[in-house]
DNA sequence: TCAATCCGTATC
DNA sequence: ATACGGATTGAC
């Protein structure tokens, strides 16, 4: 009757399909394979594809994950059995396990570090809990159909089966379709083809999209709606936006147009077992729609017929763990895999939108210019200058007088006022004394910057010192250190408004709305409240904190933050005002000015191509002990041309190296490289590890 | 000529 | 980490 013996009986390999492919959680480069294990007998059920194994590996216990069942195995050595298998949940699709081995590829990592990422750790009693489901969710009936906005259109044609297979020509971007019938969403309608575009979804056509949204738009129904549209053909479909805050909105609107119980939300505050469950119930094809934070963009959503992402600029779509994967080329990735739809939805427009659009990946969808004019603020550029006589109150807030007085304006007229403000501490950066472009290095065109307050400016990219600089645009030769992150108080400003209530909105505390009524709202980037009824007037001042940072993505990013706080203001017809404290010369002020972040693109974009920055081509940066990045550095062998910038020192004893390529098509190329000679490395236990990173955005 | 030992390499 | 194969060494 014992059970317990030391001696495990001799064990048979099962009967059919003995050979288990595993993915082992060993994150060496040159370990980044599959390895064959035999599926013992009475395991034979258990060991299904996608779930979790336990296998000895080189002397060790380690996780992995069961990619599939074969009847052969190419080694040549005996097989060892699964140690066991952990639980017969399959928590690891073919579709997931595909694009993770993509993600891996292009960001030279490997497999089992994109996995780490993709699925979260098992929680057990979820696990066997999770039949039932739990109180966020109706019936599991409900997700068959979705309700509200997405019943119609359901009705898809048979003749587009053929069209889903070339998901990777453009021709499937949105075009007008007859006969179907749009879902409810009057929304759409103002775009040209949206209505169309949701049809296209509800037909389960992979139709993809840049979508440049209108000032004030409700773009959480919006995106919501999309999703209701795939859902309708039965398809599932991924979420994301940059936080939490934008998280509950987007939750709200889903909730609204798809009913309880047919999605799930995920983020990184979920404990364990809560997010384990909420996965399961998405793996499980309980729910059809994920929405969720970066993480989600794995999220393993069934039938999947469309990824979204709302504000691709956003600093947080960059994971920070290796191999730092962006989440918007992740969903591109998996939207090309899967041949599913794609909606790439913002305000502003970042550069790899852009770069979408030109290369008709996707289609560009905005609004028509009258549509943009009477959604749109009045917006206007000023100078910092100060009527001290004439605005004496101004003076104490260093309120340029017509920023004041737009201010006071609509506070008099019942309506709240929002004041946008940098946050302190970015890096020391140096532009041209004559037109104030940010100072780029001669030789690689790299930012310049300032490492202490009395050095001479240098290269941040290939490290040397800027001594013969001359200006890219107006050919000046004179550098100025540009004074940042100045910050005002919200104390300041309420001298400025006596009795004016004033509400400050940031890094400790972020509000997530405010009333329709008088009240000055102080808000740093990313934090800004919505205010009922919408601003009466937004202020963007101490612009040159965020147009001068050493950054060369300064000019996007400070478009994408301004856009962002003047998307609140109510249109101009109902008295919506913006003022922004600047050089109404500099091209992202006039891109703010005519509300038209397209065209700023499309000049962001070849002045890459010009300067050779991604995304018009890919570069890889290289960290690490000098020694090692040196060992690296000789191991790499790259058949394309490419630029060596560097080594700079990098902090904590370290330099970096950036490696560019000049087109993208050799990004490929260049991450099998430096995988391949990180592989060498790790081999031969070399000493120090050199971090690899392909187009970090904090870099330009 | 064979066994003990060392070293590099693969890890199923 | 550990196991293995091939090379090297030393004793008969």
């Amino acid at each position: 009757m014992s059970t317990t013996r030391r001696a495990r009986p001799a064990r048979q390999p099962a009967g059919d399909r003995p050979v288990a492919r595993v993915a082992v959680d060993v994150s060496l480069p040159h370990l980044d394979r599959p390895f064959d294990y035999l599926v013992p007998e009475d395991q034979a059920e258990a060991a299904v594809p996608g779930c979790r194994v336990r296998v000895r590996f080189a002397g060790r216990l380690v996780d992995g994950f069961l990619l599939e069942r074969a009847a052969e195995s190419d080694h040549e050595g005996r097989l060892a059995f699964l140690e066991r298998v952990v639980s017969p949940e399959p928590v690891l699709s073919n579709e997931i396990a595909g694009l993770a081995r993509a993600v891996a590829d292009r960001y030279a990592g490997t497999l089992a570090d994109v996995l780490r990422l993709a699925v979260p750790p098992r929680h057990g009693r979820a696990e066997t809990a999770g039949t039932k489901p739990p109180d966020d969710a109706a019936t599991p009936d409900d997700a068959a159909t979705p309700g509200g906005a997405a019943t119609a259109g359901g009705a898809a044609t048979q003749d587009d089966a053929a069209t889903q297979d070339d998901a990777a020509t453009a021709g499937e971007a949105a075009t007008p379709a007859a006969g179907a019938e749009a879902p409810s969403a009057e929304g759409w309608a103002a775009y040209p083809a949206g209505r169309a575009y949701l049809n296209a979804l509800a037909r389960g056509r992979p139709a993809r999209v840049v979508l440049t949204v209108l000032p004030g738009e409700e773009w959480p129904h919006r995106i919501a709606e999309a999703l209701a549209a795939a859902a309708s053909a039965g398809r599932g479909a991924v979420a994301v936006v940059p936080d939490a805050r934008d998280l509950d909105r987007l939750d709200a609107a889903v909730t609204a147009a798809l009913g309880p119980g047919v999605h799930v939300s995920l983020h990184a505050a979920l404990g364990p077992a809560e997010r384990y469950r909420r996965f399961l119930r998405a793996s499980r094809g309980e729910v059809a729609v994920v929405i969720g934070t970066r993480a989600a963009v794995f999220a393993p959503v069934t039938r999947l017929g469309l990824v979204a992402i709302w504000d691709d600029g956003d600093d947080l779509y960059a994971e920070p763990r290796a191999p730092y994967p962006h989440a918007l080329q992740v969903l591109l990735t998996r939207a090309q895999l899967a041949g599913a739809g794609a909606l790439v939805a913002a305000t502003a427009r970042s550069a790899e939108a852009q770069l979408l659009v030109e290369t008709r990946w996707a289609r560009e969808m905005a609004a028509g210019r009258p549509t943009v004019r009477r959604r749109a603020p009045a917006v206007a550029p000023t100078g910092d200058d100060i009527d001290r006589e004439r605005d004496p109150a101004a003076v104490s807030a260093r309120l340029p007088s017509l920023a004041w007085r737009t201010a006071r304006d609509a506070l008099a007229a019942g309506a709240p006022v929002l004041v946008q403000v940098p946050r302190r501490g970015y890096l020391p950066s140096v532009s041209c004394v004559e037109c104030h472009a940010p100072a780029r290095c001669r030789h690689c065109a790299g930012p310049l910057e300032l490492r202490s307050a009395h050095a001479v400016a240098a290269c941040r990219w290939c490290g040397r010192p800027a001594a013969d600089f001359a200006c890219r645009r107006c050919g000046g030769h004179l550098l100025r250190a540009a004074v940042v992150g100045a910050r005002r108080t919200a104390e300041e400003m309420g001298r400025a408004f006596p009795g004016t209530p004033v509400r400050t909105s940031g890094r400790d505390g972020v509000l997530d709305s405010v009333p329709g009524e008088p009240a000055l709202v102080i808000a740093t980037p990313g934090a800004e409240p919505a205010a009922e009824g919408g601003y009466g007037a937004v202020l963007l001042v101490d612009t040159w904190a965020l147009l001068t940072r050493a950054d060369l993505r300064a000019g996007e990013e400070a478009l994408r933050r301004w856009l962002a706080a003047a998307t609140l203001a109510r249109p101009a017809q109902r008295g919506g005002r913006v003022v922004i404290v600047g050089d109404g010369a500099l091209a992202p002020v006039q891109a703010l000015l005519r509300w038209d972040p397209a065209t700023f693109a499309a000049r962001e974009l070849s002045e890459r191509r010009e300067l050779g920055f991604p995304p018009a081509t890919r570069l890889a940066s290289l960290t690490g002990p000098p020694a090692a990045l040196t060992d690296m550095m000789a191991l790499i062998s790259l058949p394309e041309p490419s630029d060596v910038l560097g080594p700079v020192p990098a902090g904590d004893d370290e330099e970096r190296v950036l490696v560019r390529v000049g087109s993208r098509a050799a990004g490929g190329v260049l991450a099998a490289a430096l995988h391949a000679a990180a592989a060498v490395r790790s081999a031969r236990k070399a000493e120090g590890s050199v971090r690899i990173q392909i187009d970090p955005r904090d870099l330009w």
